[in-house]
DNA sequence: CGTAGGCGTTAGAAAATCTTACACGAACTC
DNA sequence: GAGTTCGTGTAAGATTTTCTAACGCCTACG
């Protein structure tokens, strides 16, 4: 019997015992209440007899559970210490993270030093690629691509959903010809995102939008085409005409008010941003932690960008 | 980035950096080496770099890997002694299994000191019950039973098929009336197993036995009766007639010479016996290990004493 | 050379773990 | 003191992890 009790259940067990809490254990564990309890029963199950006295008021532990404790912790801080030691001369304290340049400008590198904040052991590297990378050949962990997620031999996590809204410089709402339907766009340049990754599905492009809007009269291929979603955005912002903008791209301008969306209009684009990379990689501590982050990130500009749309509430 | 690397990872690490062998650590975890091979791969790919240098005659340590085993080795002695602290309290050291009286005195208990060589701290208390018990009431761990494997509510797992053969003392065959064949029980006591588990299926019955024999000139009913397997083997020990035996209750008489079976013939029983237990004993270490020594006892049992009948072997 | 032993990989099976959903009791609120 | 909230306990089902089985590959050794 020199077998050793179920670990992630002595794990568990440590964390609970701790805080004299199954529920603040599983908010530090990241899991349900229910998930701690279930460990502990299967721990108690295993030694044959409790681990806490239940008491009306309070979880108090048994003298097992008590004496053991300080040595389980010295165990665990042995663990951690070993890990420090494999995880030091890994490189697991750097990733390297393929991004689209217009992306990285302007969603990702604001916003990386809460990544920091939260793992300042991690060190990201950011590479702003235009093609997609081989992981095999450039040595990265990581890429966010915009796309329609299939990356064969790689595993895929949707990102976040991208849509498309026309958006120009503030001072543009009031000059001369003040923008209210698609019909003033007349009096504006379009501004063109000619990004590569656009070509063929064609989200951002002013003629089919303008067709879907009911306007016939204004010429969609009138204006400048930039190469890069950023730019695109750039000249907006520099009030040289109307962009139609990929919204997690000008989201930042819009939330500073140096954009605004004219129309209460946003259309979904076909392509989403998603998370690419080996399999191999998925199992990378710090890659998993990265990927938890840009979930998170994405998800709260999701909540914040695109349905309430705050800067365009603001202007009007 | 606090959490811990995989646990159970790092046990399988701790323990092939040990014996620098994979394949001796899946001997260790009882495991395959392709098990360990994973855990290790899994492990590499969570702290980013590689724990082994694979060479072509040998395995070596990288050195973070050289540089955390010592401290791996101490957690992982402390979750032992702290495994220890909680054990020690709990019942996990003693066990109480009920089993069928025959059972219990025929073939647990002569191989039961096997078990205590290989764990010596657990305490096997028999509790030799002709009905089926209630968990709940008796404070049995385990039950070992004959039947048809059906026990609402609990955990069941076979533990060994049972079969039939007639038996007697080798004295028998020596005599005036040598028995070659079932018309020459006809000048011999028949000893009759009325234990209470017989009662509906009837495998050990004489008459039935006789009757698929082919032998219609005795009478099947003859003879004395013993409301436990054990006693019947007693008496055919005892020469006081031939008994139809389950071949567990008389395996260890034949191998010993006391019995021999006069016929190259076994029945198998409908009945087998089964593991019962509830289901949250089955996380109990010591209820584990004593299963586990169980089934490897039974299946011995099954290799050297059924197919084979060395004893018959040996009388013939 | 052919065979044996050990590592590495894969697909699929098995087991563990987690989440969801709900029950229950105690403490807290109004 | 009835309704709410908070925390534990349980069951069923889904998900993830882990294992096995069955290979391929290489080295060493007869």
């Amino acid at each position: 019997m020199k077998s050793l009790p179920p670990l992630n259940a002595l794990k568990v067990f440590e964390s609970a015992a701790r805080h004299l809490s199954f529920t603040k254990a599983a908010d530090e564990l990241h899991v349900t209440p229910g998930a701690v309890s279930q460990q502990i029963k299967a721990l108690e199950d295993y030694i044959g007899s409790r681990l806490f006295r239940r008491t009306k008021r309070a979880l108090l532990l048994t003298d097992a559970a008590q004496a053991s404790l300080p040595i389980l912790r010295e165990a665990f801080d042995k663990l951690e210490e070993a890990s420090r030691i494999l995880m030091a001369r890994g490189d697991s304290r750097r990733i390297t993270v393929s991004v689209a340049p217009s992306l990285a400008a302007k969603w990702l590198v604001p916003r990386l030093d809460r990544f920091h904040e939260r793992c300042p052991e991690v060190e990201v590297w950011v590479s702003a690629d235009m093609e997609v990378v081989d992981f095999a050949v450039d040595d990265i962990d990581l890429a966010i691509r915009y796309g329609a997620g299939r990356y064969a031999g790689l595993e895929v996590e949707l990102l976040m959903e991208e849509s498309i809204l026309p958006v120009c410089s503030p001072r543009l709402l009031q000059g001369d010809h003040p923008i209210r339907t698609p019909h003033d766009l007349a009096h504006h340049p379009l501004l063109h995102d000619g990004s590569p990754d656009q070509e063929d599905m064609a989200s951002t492009n002013w003629a089919m939008w303008l067709k879907a809007a009911g306007v016939s009269d204004i010429d969609g291929k009138r204006g400048a085409k930039f190469n890069q979603s950023s730019l695109v955005i750039e000249a907006a912002v520099a009030g040289k005409g109307v962009a139609l903008a990929k919204s997690a791209i000008a989201l930042a301008d819009l939330e500073a008010g140096r954009l605004v969306a004219p129309f209460d209009l946003t259309t979904p684009s076909n392509f989403s941003y998603y998370l690419v990379h080996p399999a191999s990689k998925s199992r990378n501590a710090a890659v998993k932690a990265f990927k938890k982050w840009l979930h998170e990130e994405a998800a709260a500009t999701g909540a914040a960008g695109l349905p309430r749309q705050p800067a365009q509430e603001a202007a009007q």
